[in-house]
DNA sequence: AGTACCACCTGACGGC
DNA sequence: TGCCGTCAGGTGGTAC
């Protein structure tokens, strides 16, 4: 379930798990969850070797060994990380496993075959090739401001724009438009400055407190959209419908009264 | 530039 | 219970 919420979540998790211990090998239970016979040989040769750091952008999580080289992972609709001890059992649909000499594990999970560990030259350079724009944390209200005003398209859409700013995904988008009480097909360009201004500040509001509850949807406000955001869906402020339209390919769901067009 | 549609994969769920 | 259609928290390519 990741969007920049649920990433930041599995880099805390990743990091925990690589404390302090090497790597003692890296299997990988499934091909297509490794990008080419490069990633393969590269992920063989962090045997031995301690984790140096793990960084996150957006919904991509890069990790570096001391060798200088470095993964991208992403985790497609349906990836996770887990890090468990050797004696519990290993997750479902783990497609590639590190094992610690702490005796941690960490997994690397993917349900759909969506997402993939990628060995690659550097973030900046993944970066660049991917067209991914500044975190969503880290972006400040200057780039939000000024990508807003030139996006003539839909606000969801503009949200979701990762070479825009970076993290946000169909949940979450949701989410954040509905805290402003902004019609998910809304023209961006036309919010100006004191309807981008409260987008932004329920952007940072949102992820953060998703961030801080761990991204787990259970522990997340019954104010929020989230929980009502099915069909027969009611709005948690007003009791009004939850309607489901499409936008930008996406479902997205909004209350018809509390967010006007 | 922005959007719409398809494709990639596979699980989960609702309807019959 | 079982089969089937539909949808899904992402992204990349293509085509308009």
């Amino acid at each position: 379930m990741p969007e920049l919420p649920d990433v930041e979540v599995y880099r805390k998790k990743m990091s925990k798990c690589v404390k302090g211990g090497k790597i003692k090998k890296a299997e990988v239970r499934d091909e297509r969850a490794v990008k080419g016979p490069k990633t393969k040989k590269a992920l063989a040769k962090l045997k031995g070797k301690s984790v140096e750091k793990i960084i996150r952008r957006g919904k991509n999580l890069f990790l570096k060994s001391p060798g200088g080289g470095w993964f991208a992972f992403h985790f497609g609709m349906t990836g996770a990380v887990e890090c468990f001890s050797g004696k519990e059992k290993e997750p479902p649909y783990t497609k590639v496993l590190f094992s610690f000499e702490s005796g941690k594990k960490l997994s690397y999970i993917l349900k759909r075959m969506l997402g993939k560990i990628e060995a690659i030259e550097s973030p900046k350079e993944y970066i660049k090739k991917k067209k991914i724009g500044p975190d969503a944390l880290k972006a400040g209200y200057n780039v939000f401001e000024k990508e807003g005003e030139n996006y003539t398209g839909g606000v969801k859409n503009f949200l979701m724009s990762q070479d825009k700013i970076s993290g946000i995904g169909n949940i979450y988008s949701d989410e954040i438009l509905f805290q402003s009480k902004v019609h998910p097909a809304a023209k961006t360009d036309e919010l100006k400055g004191a309807g981008l201004k409260k987008l932004y500040r329920n952007t940072e509001k949102v992820l953060k407190e998703a961030i801080k509850k761990g991204a787990d949807p259970r522990k997340l406000p019954r104010t929020w959209l989230l929980t009502n955001r099915k069909k027969d869906g009611k709005c948690p402020k007003c009791g009004g419908a939850v309607k489901k339209i499409k936008a930008g390919g996406r479902s997205a769901y909004y209350c018809v009264s509390c967010q006007k067009k």
